[in-house]
DNA sequence: CTGTTAGCGCCTTCAT
DNA sequence: ATGAAGGCGCTAACAG
C-alpha cells in the first residue's frame, strides 16, 4: 500500500521543514547547495512526485488546456492538437483533448468539465452554434479564460481565432474548376451557419462571377461532412436534366463519396466530372485517383493557436481579440485534372 | 475581472457557513429542503462551478483517467478512445489523451505527467519496450494506479490487458490465403519484442505448417506501421527469385504500402498477388480496391479495458491482473479475392 | 539560509 | 439542521 510520497515525508525523514523541501525542489536561490542536493537525492530515492493538483490549486494555474474538436479521428483536427502539443511542450503545458462527435450536449459537458478542472485555456473547433445567449460559451470569455477557435468559430468578444481564408479558399478551387474548361460546376457546401463554409460558398460565387459563368442554384447542395452525404448529392445531382461537369466540394469526405457514387454510376473522372475537396486529407493524396484539395495547414494552424494562447496568458488583460488568418493552398491532382497530366 | 465564485461566496450572500453549502450542493440528507434549495438556485445565479481541483485534492481521485497511444490519428486508437469514453461517460470521467508519437521520451514524460496530474487509472498501447527495470513504468503499479493495457501491452505484475487473439488473427489470415490457392505468402511483420506482432507471425507459421507449407525465411521481412516501409518491404521481396504469390502484413498502412508498389510495379491485385493487412482500418473498406483485413473491435476493445478499469477502482485490492482476449474477425475483401467476386 | 504560518477550495468529522 | 475546525499538498510571505 504505497502511500503518495509529499514533501512533509521527504522533510521529517531529513529532519527539516516542507518549506525547505520545497525551496529544495523548485531551485529557490535561497538554500544552501548542500541542503539542495540533499532534499534532490531523497526525493529521487522516496519516489516522490510533485501534485500538481495542490500546485494547481494554489497557483490557481492549472498548466493544462484544453482542445475541443468533432473528431480526433480527423486527419485535419489530429495534425492541428499536433501543433498545438508541439508548441505547449516545452513551456510544459498539458493538453486535455475532448471530442464533442457533433453533438450539442457533449460539447457543453466539455465545455463544463474544463472550466470545472480549471484549465487555463480552451482551444476550438466549435460544433454546434446555439443562439441562446446565456449559452456556456460565453461563460468562458467572461472567467478570463483564455478562448481561442480555430477552423470553425463563432464570434464572441474576448476569443481569438486562428483559420484559414476560406473565401480565397472557394474561390482558388472554382477557378481551377473553371481553368479545366468547366463551367458547369455544382457546389457542395456545409452548414451555413459556420463561417467557413459561407465563405468557401461565397468564394466560389465569386470565381463563377468573375469569369461569366451564372450561378446556378439547382447546382449547389447542402451536405455534412460524410461520404454517405457526399453520394446523396449525387443522386440530387443526376436527376438534372444538365449534368454539372464539375464538384466543388466543402469536404473531402463529401468528395469521395460523390466520387464514389459517380464512378458506380459509370461517369469518368475527370473526364466527364471533375472533383476538388477541402481539407487535403491523406487519403486524397493516396487514393489510386487521387483528389484535388485545399490545403488548410493544420499543423501551422494549431501551433499559431497555441503561440496565441501563450500570448495571452502572458499580457493578462491586454491584446485579445486576435485574429489570424492564412492563405490556403491548392493542390491539383487526377480528379480534376482534365488538361495536364498529373 | 470576474473571480472564481467559492463556496464562501454563496455562503456570504446567504449568511450560512460554506459547510452548509457544500452539503446542499452534494445532496446531503442532513439538511433541509428550503436551504438546499436556496443555495442551489444562488449557485446558479452567482454561476458557481465546484474546483475539482480543490475537491481532487481532498479525496485523493481527480475522477480523471489517462489514455496514451501512439497517434490519436489511427482509426484503430480512435475507436478505442471512443469506447473508453462511451464507457466512462455516465462514471463522470474526464479522460486526458496523450499521444507519444511512438517516441520513448514522450512515452515517458507522458507517464510522468499522468501521476503529477493524479489520474486514478492509465490506459495505454504502449510504444515502447524498454529494459531497464527501473523504467517509470513500474512505478504505476507500485503507486497503487490501475494500469490497464491495450493493443501493445507488456507483462507487468498488478496490471491487466484486453487484447484479440493475435495468434488467431494471423493464423486466420494465412488460412484464407491458402485457401485462395496461394502457396508462397510473405509475411510483412513488426517489431517483434511486442507480443501481438510475434502472436500474429506465430499464427502465421502454425498455418503454414497446418497446411503442410514450408516456411521460407525470404519471405518474412521486417516493418514499421507506415505505407512507406510497406513500398519498400515490396522492394526486397521482388529481389527475389521465386516471388511470394501472397502478402500477410501485420499493418493495414504496411500492406496499402505494399500494394501501391506492386501496383506501380505492374502487378495485378489478387491475380499475381494477393494481400491481406490487420486492423480494418476504414480506408481497407473504402478504397476502390479494398483490402482484405482482420478486425481488432476497438470499439469493444476500449469499452472493456474501461470496464476492467471501474471494476478495479472499485475492488480496492481484489482482482488486479485482469486478462481479457476478443476474438478477431477477417474481412475478406478484393485484394485477396481470387476466387469469389466480392 | 531555514522555520513558521497561512491559505488555495473543498469536504467531513465533531459539536451544538 | 447547521456551525466550527482541520486537513488534502504545496508555496509564498514573513520572521529570524
Amino acid at each position: 500500500m504505497n502511500k503518495k510520497v509529499t514533501i512533509y515525508d521527504i522533510a521529517k525523514k531529513l529532519d527539516i521543514t516542507a518549506a525547505t523541501v520545497s525551496r529544495a525542489l523548485n531551485n529557490s536561490p535561497r538554500i544552501s547547495a548542500k541542503t539542495r542536493e540533499l532534499v534532490m537525492n531523497t526525493a529521487i530515492e522516496m519516489n516522490y512526485k510533485q501534485n500538481k493538483l495542490a500546485l494547481a490549486l494554489k497557483s490557481g494555474k492549472s498548466k493544462t488546456i484544453g482542445v475541443i474538436v468533432p473528431h480526433v479521428n480527423r486527419s485535419f483536427f489530429s495534425y492541428v492538437i499536433r501543433g498545438i502539443e508541439e508548441e505547449l511542450y516545452p513551456h510544459d503545458y498539458q493538453v486535455i483533448i475532448c471530442q464533442t462527435y457533433n453533438e450539442a450536449e457533449r460539447e457543453i459537458k466539455n465545455i463544463n468539465a474544463l472550466i470545472n478542472a480549471q484549465v487555463d485555456g480552451i482551444l476550438m473547433s466549435i460544433s454546434n452554434i446555439s443562439n441562446e445567449k446565456d449559452h456556456i460559451i460565453y461563460k468562458i470569455p467572461e472567467k478570463n479564460i483564455p478562448l481561442i477557435f480555430f477552423d470553425k468559430k463563432i464570434n464572441i468578444k474576448g476569443t481569438s481565432y486562428v483559420t484559414i481564408n476560406d473565401f480565397k479558399g472557394g474561390y482558388m478551387a472554382t477557378e481551377h474548376l473553371i481553368k479545366e474548361g468547366c463551367t458547369k460546376i455544382a457546389h457542395l457546401y456545409g452548414d451555413l451557419s459556420y463561417e467557413i463554409y459561407k465563405d468557401r460558398f461565397e468564394g466560389y460565387k465569386r470565381a463563377l462571377f468573375d469569369y461569366g459563368i451564372d450561378f446556378n442554384e439547382k447546382y449547389v447542395i447542402q451536405t455534412i461532412s460524410s461520404t454517405e452525404s457526399g453520394q446523396n448529392a449525387v443522386e440530387e445531382l443526376l436527376k438534372l436534366e444538365t449534368l454539372p461537369d464539375a464538384i466543388f466540394s466543402s469536404s473531402d469526405f463529401v468528395a469521395l463519396g460523390a466520387i464514389q457514387k459517380l464512378k458506380s454510376k459509370g461517369f469518368k473522372i475527370p473526364e466527364d466530372v471533375c472533383v476538388v475537396g477541402f481539407s487535403n486529407e491523406p487519403f486524397t493524396k493516396f487514393m489510386e485517383l487521387s483528389i484535388t484539395s485545399v490545403d488548410q495547414f493544420p499543423l501551422e494552424m494549431g501551433k499559431m493557436a497555441a503561440q496565441v494562447f501563450l500570448e495571452q496568458i502572458d499580457n493578462g488583460e491586454i491584446k485579445k481579440d486576435k485574429k489570424v488568418i492564412f492563405t490556403p493552398k491548392l493542390h491539383i491532382r487526377k480528379s480534376s485534372s482534365k488538361t495536364n497530366k498529373i
